[in-house]
DNA sequence: AACTTGCGCAACCGCCAGTCG
DNA sequence: GCGACTGGCGGTTGCGCAAGT
């Protein structure tokens, strides 16, 4: 009998089956949440989380959201040619441990780099494995750099991303996802939510966190139409910043207090 | 324009190891 | 030593989107 088996038949819940626990995409509320809680009492305790923050989700999934997305320092996006070399070379020295080559690769998660692997890196390593140039190329290009072959440690590096980003990014692609259901004809007016510049262009917080940008002013009826099902997580949103921005949530803070050793 | 297919990625699932009482 | 519990990890799934037909 599985040990999932027994553990039901005894009568224990699992957290995830758990009558009321949601599952699915995460909403910008849920995250703020998330961020909120974790900048105040750091990583950890997960257990304690969703009692906590009155979250509907399971420890498990939060520390998930949290380790995944959320933590300062996930950058996002393509993989440089070095970063593939890497991962390419380190799977074949380690294997699939995911967790062990992401500690090589500190700014991705190890979520991320079996996704690449799954989607990218597999399917060119077994091409490559007829005709060895290409791998030999990118296992060079990790070899000849200056990364060292120990795990990084260094979290305050300005390359690190900020939580900001990540949940306007998310801001970003759910509304539009959002628009797309019930409007789709609308699409093109919906660029992007976040912050605008005094010449009008759309920036990311981080750009604003300088200080050169403003809110967004709804203007259009496609923004206006943010104010229906979305206008909840926008003002949210929107609140938090402002509140980071009169240091009532320490958003600068996530970025490097909770990260202290580079270790989460 | 409508439909199909393939891809990318976030999230879930199940298992395991470590810790605690 | 044992069982309960939590956190971590790797494998897998499912949804949304874009490209192709």
């Amino acid at each position: 009998m599985s040990q999932r088996a027994s553990l039901t038949a005894m009568g224990r819940s699992l957290c995830c089956d758990k009558v009321g626990i949601k599952k699915g995409p995460w909403t910008p509320e849920e995250d703020i949440v998330l961020v909120s809680y974790i900048q105040k009492h750091g990583p950890g305790n997960w257990r304690s989380v969703p009692t906590n923050t009155g979250l509907m989700r399971c420890s498990k999934s939060c520390r998930l959201r949290w380790t995944n997305y959320l933590r300062p320092g996930i950058k996002r996006g393509n993989f440089t040619p070095h970063e593939e070399g890497l991962i390419i070379h380190l799977q074949s020295m380690l294997g699939n441990k995911w967790a062990a080559i992401a500690s090589y690769l500190p700014q991705r998660t190890d979520n991320d780099i079996k996704n690449y692997w799954n989607t990218h890196l597999k399917k060119k390593v077994e091409k490559n494995q007829v005709g060895n140039a290409s791998i030999a190329y990118n296992i060079d290009g990790a070899r000849n750099s200056h990364v060292s072959m120990l795990p990084i440690s260094n979290c305050g590096s300005s390359t690190y991303a900020s939580n900001m980003e990540n949940i306007s990014g998310l801001l970003q692609r759910w509304t539009r996802s959002s628009q797309k259901k019930t409007d789709p004809a609308q699409n093109q007016d919906l660029k992007c939510h976040g912050f605008q510049d005094d010449q009008g262009n759309c920036d990311t917080v981080s750009d604003r966190e300088v200080g050169t940008s403003v809110p967004f002013e709804v203007e259009s009826p496609s923004e206006a139409r943010l104010c229906g099902a979305q206008h909840h997580s926008l003002t949210v949103l929107e609140n938090w910043l402002l509140d980071e921005a009169v240091g009532i949530v320490d958003v600068t803070g996530i970025s490097t207090g909770l990260c202290p050793d580079g270790v989460y």
